[in-house]
RNA sequence: GGCCCCGUAGUUCAACGGAUAGAAUAAGGGUUUCCUAAACCUUAGAUACAGGUUCGAUUCCUGUCGGGGCUACCA
């Protein structure tokens, strides 16, 4: 690429101009701002100290030796201690011509040497999939298709936490109040209808706590005891003996949560190589924290419960076992993480998981580590910001939790009317049209949240539509859609422009901006798969479907009569709408034909 | 209390320590006998505050103010 090339000539020129070997980060290569002429900047301040002169003298000097070096630099101009760097039509036009049809380009093929395993979504079977697991989804996904087309060898998997106490909760408010009811007999999904005896119990157990407040007892007292939560503790201890009737109403339940996370997932158009569950982790866990108890690296109270001193590492004690016995969050992350270590062996294990688990992580890589496993070293937090409300975070118990399913129904509503207001496409049929409301919906969604920063706390308000215009997905699939429409006129009239090999030359501004961003999209993969931001990938998209806009306003192509720019334009569109559908498909956006 | 993260136009988001802080929306003004106006052009609008380091600070350091998170025998 043609910033190495300018970083290894300016090396180069440091050591002939000032007999200098430089350090390769003085070396600052960045696109030109509009505003300069020029393509590549090279910002000279750091290499001053080497130089011995100023900085005129020497981005003057050093612009000399670019321009006699290299074959793709052609003039130069020095603004204050800034070199600026044309680069010549012939390189960006044989990049153009080189790399135009390949159905590759920007991506690498994924790798096939120790994956990289991604984590990601990690639910609760006791509720449905609200707007916080939105963004994770779309984030995990994303990055492990990211990280694929940066030629590594991602592995997406995700654990269900699918035991423990707050199951027990609806499996037992189902037992007493469900009246054998099921998501058949309800027409309803089955992760709603067990979310929905999950508030039932909570509802009922407040209600319990309330009462044996008034009668007196401690607020914390009446938590322990009432007798629902009592109840749900023996219904545990029976799961986890292996009682018959237990095990089969757990079965049951989970399994209508399962088929209506198949519904929403499959919505969202995420998937999975591989699914873990907690319920066959943590037996693992307990052994590992058991072995570790043996070693001596772990202690026991006096009551019987394990604990992991941290002290040293300017932590507390972490509890890894129960007085009863039972395992913890924690206990069932170790069993998870030795299993999957077992079965991947991976160079990276990533979770995608929220950063209000930051110190949940740290604590376990630095058990991990404790227990003696040295890949721990390898396990690495994705933590994504949260998604706020207007009102803050989301509160199941206020009833201001986003629904998943209930969101990308509202979207896919809004595109309906959008376009229909629009008046566009009364020759769609039914099927099509549900088919792109569908697109669109969805892409204005993950666009919006895959945009930002996965590091930021972001804000929703679902009180206003998401937009359609602007900074948007529709507004990328419009752009392709647009692309789409003129190259089938073109087809249409019998237009060869992909065999089109005559230059484009001299190139115009706006395609040469054009293909300066195409030429960025491979380092665009690079850079978001090593940062794991989608957000990079999406902003690229926007740039390109941006400048591609003010290119289709200024220049036409169908009614050009120079036949081989009506060609070069025709093939620099179909470049264009190929990256826009590449870049979009990295994160999980559909683009359509036609809008 | 301790630890961590965050404060950028009215609003939602950008900006490897680099040039005059970019977009989008909302507000004002324009562009359709022309390949899709979900577009394009244009006007106005922001780095919480105070120090420090640096040739250069939205970015790094310190403090103040403001917001969020963690600090569970929940996950």
């Amino acid at each position: 690429m043609i910033e190495h090339l300018i970083e290894s000539g300016t090396s180069k020129a440091m050591h002939d101009l000032y007999g200098a070997t430089v350090d390769e980060r003085l070396i600052q290569i960045q696109k030109t701002r509009q505003e300069f002429e020029g393509d590549y900047t090279l910002v000279v301040f750091p290499l001053l100290r080497t130089s011995r002169k100023g900085p005129e003298q020497t981005a003057d000097e050093l612009g000399k030796y670019l321009v006699d070096f290299l074959p793709e630099v052609v003039d130069f101009n020095v603004i204050k201690g800034f070199l600026n760097l044309t680069v010549s039509d012939v390189y960006l036009h044989s990049f153009f011509v080189e790399n135009k049809n390949s159905a590759y380009f920007g991506r690498k093929k994924a790798g096939t040497d120790e994956p990289v395993v991604v984590e990601y979504s990690a639910p609760n079977t006791n509720k449905p999939l609200h707007l916080g697991h939105v963004r994770n989804n779309l984030l995990g996904w994303s990055v492990s298709e990211i990280l694929k087309a940066s030629g590594r060898n991602a592995v997406k998997v995700n654990l269900v936490n699918d035991r423990g106490i707050h199951i027990c909760k609806s499996m037992l408010a189902w037992q007493k109040w469900g009246q054998g009811k099921t998501p058949e007999s309800e027409a309803i999904k089955g992760d709603k209808l067990v979310g929905d005896y999950y508030v039932k119990f909570d509802k009922a157990y407040k209600k319990e706590i309330a009462k044996l407040v008034e009668s007196g007892m401690g607020k914390d007292d009446a938590a322990l005891q009432a007798p629902l939560i009592i109840e749900a503790k023996e219904m545990l201890k029976k799961w986890e003996q292996g009682e018959t009737e237990t095990r089969d109403l757990w079965q049951k339940m989970n399994s209508w949560v399962y088929d209506g996370f198949d519904v929403t997932y499959n919505r969202m158009g995420i998937d999975f190589e591989k699914v873990y569950y907690e319920s066959e982790t943590y037996l693992l866990g307990k052994k590992l924290v058991n072995d570790g108890l043996e070693k001596g690296v772990l202690f026991q109270k006096e009551d019987g419960s394990v604990w992991c001193d941290l002290s040293d590492e300017g932590l507390d004690e972490k509890l890894l076992l129960r007085p009863d016995g039972t395992s913890v969050y924690m206990t069932q992350d170790i069993g998870t993480a030795q299993l999957r270590y077992d079965d991947y062996h991976p160079s990276e294990m990533i979770y995608v998981v929220g950063n209000e688990q930051n110190y949940h992580f740290d604590v376990l890589k630095i058990i991990m580590k404790k227990l003696g496993k040295e890949w721990a070293e390898n396990i690495h937090h994705l933590n994504y910001g949260m998604v706020e409300l207007p009102e803050g975070k989301m509160k199941s118990r206020e009833g201001t939790v986003v629904d998943a399913d209930d969101l990308m129904d509202e979207m896919v509503e809004t595109a309906r009317k959008t376009t229909e207001e629009l008046g566009k496409f009364g020759d769609f049929s039914a099927e099509e049209s549900g088919l792109l409301y569908e697109m669109l919906g969805l892409g204005a969604l993950k666009y919006f949240i895959l945009k930002v920063d996965p590091k930021r706390t972001m804000l929703f308000n679902p009180k206003e539509s998401l937009d359609f215009n602007g900074n948007t997905g529709p507004f990328i699939q419009y752009t392709h859609a647009r692309i789409k429409s003129v190259l089938r006129k073109a087809e249409s009239q019998k237009i060869d422009f992909r065999n089109e090999s005559k230059n484009l030359n001299p190139l115009q501004s706006k395609e040469k901006n054009l293909i300066k961003i195409l030429h960025d999209f491979p380092q665009t993969i690079q850079q978001a798969a090593e940062n794991l931001s989608p957000a990079l990938v999406a902003n690229f998209a926007y740039e390109l479907a941006k400048e591609y806009n003010q290119f289709y306003h200024e220049f036409p192509m169908l009614k050009e009569t120079d036949e081989t720019l009506r060609a070069s334009r025709l093939a620099l569109s179909e470049f264009v709408a190929n990256t826009i559908k590449t870049a979009m498909g990295l994160l999980g956006i559909a683009v359509p034909e036609r809008m």
